[in-house]
DNA sequence: TGTCCACTGGAAGGGAGGGCTT
DNA sequence: AAGCCCTCCCTTCCAGTGGACA
């Protein structure tokens, strides 16, 4: 075989044996520990939907990686083997006082399809039958999309569970309209049900709702606790113990660094899985046969700076050169910045680089984004006589942001400026 | 105690872009 | 082709704000 560039990494030891996706949050394993209780709990509400009548509205709180959207996908999943057993039994001739196979689970993340319009699309869409046609991304009237999902649902009887993952966000973008729909549609329906599971990591998002709408949304409400850190263990060990070729692959001290690392930052299961996924990885690029500790502080190095990358790759031009502006006042040794220092440094930035500058109402705004982003911190303060403003520091590595900053081509780098004027110009 | 600064942030609306309807 | 809908990004306008200072 002829020497290729893959060819000496086909051939050295991996540590993994099958499936790497074992580690990923995304994985649903076929045990969720120290979830067992909530997981009973829902089912308690959700067996309503079996018996062909409507559970209650669930709304579900808890911060992220406290395994609520898991704990939902592991229903869905169950009933969806309840169905194909269900299928068997019938043809055995068995009888059943459930009717697993008219429920159907929709699930929706709300980060994703944060709008309004595309919520009912894609639920609308669940939906397809021979007769509808597809409801396009854009283009039809609110109430026609609307009306064509009430069709698709009440054609046959069916109780529907439509699951809102990060409602809060799209509550905050779009407002309760969706909400409001949903939760009156099933007065408008003859033969079918509609129940809806709302997750959400805020617990007060529900103030800016409608009352009504707040009411009969939350009929039932679950709150999901953080893991602790010998939580986080076991969970890892469960996985690991599948994920991994025998134990002696990986120190027993890994493990509980990782869980550690994470209970750290608020409990979250999804950080203590990312940190032992990439630590592996780390340690088999190295082509070490075992994974230590040193593997997992690199891990937590590589998965912060690999945030900040692709925040920064995935923000606007005018969001880039906002952030360039703070990050090249930063390097010039001014840490705290106001709004009318940042515009003006942005305006310059928009210049040299032949842009039109936008308005500083809109950079107030692009300042909060990444603010949000955490990006940088930004703050109201007053200054007394000298006004009120936003007091801006930056919370990125300096270097490393400017060179991806830098990356965009339409962005003209300060140091080619520097060679291309040879004056200096405030910034510089 | 009132003034004043440098904004903040809400509200309204414009216009471009993607698409459907008649 | 003209008219309409929805989203997104942006501008314009403006009332409101916290606290130093006279």
């Amino acid at each position: 075989m002829q020497e290729n560039i893959f060819t000496s990494y086909m051939h050295s030891k991996t540590v993994f044996k099958g499936d790497k996706d074992i580690l990923r949050p995304s994985y649903i394993p076929e045990v969720l520990p120290h979830r067992e209780e909530y997981i009973n709990e829902l089912a308690s509400i959700l067996v309503t939907a079996l018996r062909g009548n409507r559970p209650s509205n669930v709304l579900i709180f808890g911060k992220t990686g406290t395994g609520k959207t898991a704990v939902v996908r592991y229903l869905e999943r169950e009933v969806g083997r309840l169905k194909r057993e269900n299928t068997k039994s019938e043809l055995n001739g068995e009888l059943s006082e459930f009717d697993v196979d008219r429920v159907e689970y929709v699930y929706i993340n709300c980060e994703v399809v944060d709008t309004h319009y595309g919520v009912m699309k894609n639920i609308g869409n669940k939906f397809m039958e021979s007769w509808s046609e597809q409801i396009p991304f854009t283009g039809w009237p609110m109430e026609k999309v609307y009306e064509s999902l009430k069709q698709r649902i009440d054609k046959k009887p069916k109780v529907v569970v439509i699951i809102l993952d990060e409602l809060d966000k799209l509550v905050a973008k779009s407002g309760d309209t969706v909400l409001y729909h949903l939760s009156k549609i099933n007065s408008e329906l003859k033969n079918s049900k509609v129940s809806l599971i709302g997750i959400s990591n805020n617990l007060r998002f529900t103030e800016f709702l409608d009352p009504r709408v707040r009411s009969r949304l939350g009929e039932e409400k679950v709150i999901f606790p953080p893991y602790n850190a010998e939580q986080l263990k076991d969970i890892l060990n469960e996985r690991v113990k599948k994920a991994f070729d025998a134990e002696q692959i990986m120190d027993e001290e890994v493990v509980a660094l990782c869980a550690a690392l994470a209970a750290q930052e608020h409990g979250d299961a999804r950080r203590a899985l990312d940190l032992l996924r990439v630590s592996t990885e780390i340690a088999e690029r190295e082509r070490c046969s075992k994974v230590d500790p040193n593997h997992v502080y690199k891990a937590k190095n590589k998965i912060e700076q690999d945030c900040v990358r692709e925040a920064v790759i995935t923000l606007p031009t005018h969001s880039k050169l906002v952030l360039y502006s703070i990050l090249l006042s930063h390097k010039n040794g001014h840490d705290k910045l106001t709004t009318g220092e940042v515009y003006a440094g942005y305006k310059e930035l928009c210049a040299h680089s032949g842009m039109d500058s936008l308005t500083q109402r809109r950079i107030t705004d692009i300042i909060s984004e990444l603010d949000m982003l955490g990006l940088v911190n930004a703050r109201v303060k007053s200054f007394g006589r000298r006004g009120r403003t936003k007091e801006i520091q930056l919370s990125v590595p300096e270097r490393d942001t400017i060179l991806t900053i830098e990356e965009d081509e339409s962005i003209t780098p300060v140091d080619k400026l520097k060679t291309m004027e040879s004056k200096q110009t405030r910034l510089i």
